[in-house]
DNA sequence: GATTCAGAATCAATCGTTTTACTGAATACG
DNA sequence: CGTATTCAGTAAAACGATTGATTCTGAATC
């Protein structure tokens, strides 16, 4: 037998229970007096229906959903995200909000999705690796729908946010290349425009700077090849870095395979390379990259907990927060004398 | 100013522009009959208001959602599936579906997931990585929810499926190592239970079995790690492989990985490595992995539009295809006297 | 000036729930 | 025995849209 599109209401397993819709409605919301008798008629009757209460007539009286929005960019090309995107599904599944995905480009424009997250009333919106203008972050939060980020944020805008300690991330990093005496560093950026970027350069550069050493520098678009393409032009120069900090894991990689296999470089012998984030891949033995590992677990916790806790109490102010990470030492970088590689070292803020 | 949770009803815009709510529901809903005057009165006081119509209000009405359910496995520990949700989310977006994601284990029991997407009201769903039991799915389609698999299969169940050539991959590598006179060749399997992993051993046995060449097994658990450590064992014995096959590209990176750093093989002369998929990874110079790259664009094109199609028509019957992949041949396999590196070869069926 | 008629606007029913207020029955109590 | 007091159950009003039926315009026709 087929049926036409799923009609089995509470009505009708009303009648065939025998009792009045509202007590359906009681027996399958756990709320309200109900005799387990007719508890039991009702479920007898909606098991032998297929009847599945209709969500979207519950919400629509009950004026909640349980639906967050999920916007998230580079899910392809960063494994990063991918593996953010993946706990913070699961984190949310298991605290029964149902999630609507959007995945966009880096530098798409949201204006365009929001109002469709709006729509299907979402009771909150997390983005990630996305921005979000201030305007249209101001606009959900005065409707009412908070918003989280991770590793993004917007100056003075009202939302919450939890990123990694970028800043300090790219001061220990500095750190660590002039103790280990090298002299001429580099910093392959990511796009010009993300705080990620920007923020592990600054500490960067603030610790060279403070020791008068100069550095070079390139950019790339966060992706394995332009970071592979920045390298050779970056080490095929008269006077080469002896050490490149990349704005993440993946350039890092690009680079570490330009540097090996398309130049024919040792490493970390003849050019130390760091990334930043920790991404699986790091740790496989073809690579063993010394990077600075994001506090995934505890960004993606925090942040859906802070979301969850907004949507239940509107009133609360946004919360942000800087979650350090840590140096984990792997072979890439050339070591101070003491420091043996396997080590992971936590940052001190 | 704030609002209280997003109150702003039709009623409430008709109210300011001076014009019945069903006017102001014309004037969204691009039908009906209304003059540029009314509408854009409505439209300007819309605007005024930050009005957006509600979805839930408008499905339960139209009993049309524009939602669909995604379910989908792997995502963090195969790069593969990550791209195939990247594509199929934008795909879905472009076509004005909503998605509803939920991320799941391999071997999960989708059982207690899909009373969720049911209740929600998606019109279709779709599924990657992970097994729906045939019971649920023909219990979906029952209700005029649509089910759509990539990768996956069930014989004998009511439901749209698109699945590579994996039978015929397992062939074309088997094949190519015949002809590059491998004596010995062995085969790394996924997970037992996935019928990717089943067909392409299928495929690839077959043929050694027709030249009486015998192969050597192992078993990991789709991981880089699993395969890391079972490529030692098999690489370990005193009778070694010429040859591995490994059930997917991610496998083969860990099993080059073991072969080239943990026991100092050379790759291709001592050990060819082979593998299916074709994830970027593949094709860093690191690695330069021969493999069967999975039409990956024509498989989330077909399962999304099939899937949309039934949706639209119910008595439609589901269409099931098995696209033909194509040999990538890189540098990880000795290859036969006249063929050399770089070739992509079309996968004749 | 009356009649028609098409197009625009409105009315009101409807979708499938939750939930408030209310009714009845059963129990407890003095 | 009469009256409070519970407790289960029900009726009916929301929720915020869409849409078929209906009424209202006003221009066109005779």
């Amino acid at each position: 037998m087929k049926y036409s599109r799923n009609s089995v209401t509470s009505i009708e397993v009303a009648k065939l229970a025998g009792v009045s819709q509202s007590s359906v409605s009681r027996a399958f919301s756990h709320e309200g007096p109900v005799s387990v008798k007719t508890r039991r008629k009702v479920l007898d009757a909606a098991r032998k229906l297929g009847y599945q209460p209709n969500a979207m007539a519950r919400s629509l009286i009950t004026r909640r959903t349980s639906m967050v929005g999920m916007v998230i960019a580079n899910v392809h090309n960063n494994p990063f995200y991918t593996e953010v995107l993946d706990l913070l599904s699961r984190k949310f599944q298991k605290l029964g909000q149902k999630v609507m995905l959007f995945i966009v480009n880096r530098d798409q424009n949201l204006d365009d999705i929001l109002p469709q997250l709006l729509e299907y009333q979402v009771e909150g919106i997390l983005v990630t690796a996305a921005t979000l203008s201030s305007t249209m972050a101001e606009e959900c939060e005065r409707w009412g729908r908070p918003v989280a980020m991770i590793n993004r944020y917007v100056p003075g805008v009202h939302a919450s946010w939890f990123c990694c300690a970028n800043y300090e991330g790219g001061k220990m990093v500095a750190k660590l290349l002039l103790d280990a005496n090298h002299q001429r560093p580099a910093f392959l950026a990511g796009s010009e425009d993300t705080t990620t970027s920007i923020d592990r350069e600054r500490g960067f550069m603030e610790i060279l700077n403070q020791e008068k050493v100069e550095a070079l520098r390139e950019i790339g678009e966060y992706t394995y090849q332009d970071a592979y393409d920045a390298a050779i032009r970056l080490l095929d120069r008269k006077d080469p870095p002896d050490a490149i900090f990349c704005a993440n894991d993946i350039m890092a990689l690009g680079v570490m395979d330009a540097a090996k296999n398309g130049l024919g470089l040792k490493i970390p012998e003849e050019v130390s390379i760091i990334g930043f984030d920790d991404i699986p891949m790091s740790s496989w033995s073809s690579y063993s990259l010394t990077t600075v590992r994001q506090p995934i677990q505890r960004m993606v916790d925090a942040s859906v907990e802070e979301l969850l806790n907004r949507i239940e109490n509107p009133e609360r102010e946004p919360l942000q927060e800087v979650i350090p990470g840590e140096l984990v030492i792997r072979g890439s970088a050339r070591m101070p004398g003491g420091l043996s590689s396997g080590w992971v070292i936590s940052q001190d803020r």
